[in-house]
DNA sequence: TAAATAGTTTATAAAAAACCGAACCAAATA
DNA sequence: TATTTGGTTCGGTTTTTTATAAACTATTTA
């Protein structure tokens, strides 16, 4: 595979990753935006390059980019001398991505909790079922929290 | 807490959860029956109840929950003599929860491959970070699939 | 056979999200 | 001081999503 259809294809995967995002929750421009950054040989991207190179307006990019900085995916640096921001996504790491795992299960787990504590029958049907549910996530989490802990050994 | 107390803590409930659900990427109304049918005493709704109960449309409710059962997060029994539909949540046990987290996990991994297969400079920062990413959770699905091993003896 | 039950489908209205262009602003440069 | 650069904000348009009412269908009951 020469360059010239490697990029093609790393401009073709940047409108998978879109889609993918787009499932996530994502506007559909900033899943555009993190696929850009992640695919791409050149990982720091001006604002105006982003535009350019998806095709959009200064307004959505601007919007879709603050989005993105405040959850946290992408970040910018600066050079001196230069007014430019350069973005790049943000490098989480291992740690914590795990305790972003652990986030969202303790969502569910909490509003199973929640459910459970108000049924009448603490042996219905669906009571049993949730505390099983969140006793595995339970069960889960604890071992992940013992994974790292031995890792950090 | 007497039962009133409960029964109204019940049905504000269900709002959160249905936005609990909305940020998942559930349709509201969709959110609102899954919460219906997992808080409420009662634990099997007809679709007529399930109308009075939210105050929806037939409609509404028609697309919510064949919604609901294509995604196999519902279900429904029939009683003989009786044409109505008794609609209650699907329940999983535990080994399907944790094939459920590694199949979305796994599919982050997928993606992560496909950008890596198309860098140029495999040692670049997002190729690098992107493969400790998944190494990571190579790492978690393997332990998780241990653990599950252990649990089934 | 007529009417009721248990929904589904269709057409549409209303609301929300996504996106854009143009005007705007602040800092740097000419 | 005027212009350029690097954006942001505002107002409006388009698109998508959500939800409805009304018409319809298929089965059962009277």
């Amino acid at each position: 595979m020469n360059t010239e259809e490697r990029i093609k294809k790393q401009r073709e995967l940047i409108e998978k990753i879109g889609l993918y995002f787009d499932k996530e929750g994502f506007q559909p421009i900033a899943g555009r935006i993190l696929g850009l950054l992640m695919v791409m040989d050149k990982e720091q991207f001006t604002f105006d390059e982003i535009v350019e190179e998806l095709q959009i307006s200064k307004s959505s990019a601007s919007n879709a980019l603050k989005n993105l900085e405040i959850r946290e995916d992408i970040e910018y640096i600066t050079l001196p001398g230069d007014r430019k921001r350069y973005f790049q996504v943000r490098k989480q790491d291992k740690f914590t991505l795990i305790k972003g795992f652990e986030k969202k299960m303790r969502q569910s787990m909490d509003m199973f909790d929640c459910i459970l504590s108000l049924k009448a029958d603490k042996n219905s049907s669906n009571a049993v079922f949730l505390k099983e549910m969140k006793d595995t996530m339970e069960f889960v989490l604890t071992q992940l929290n013992k994974l790292i802990e031995e890792s950090e050994k």
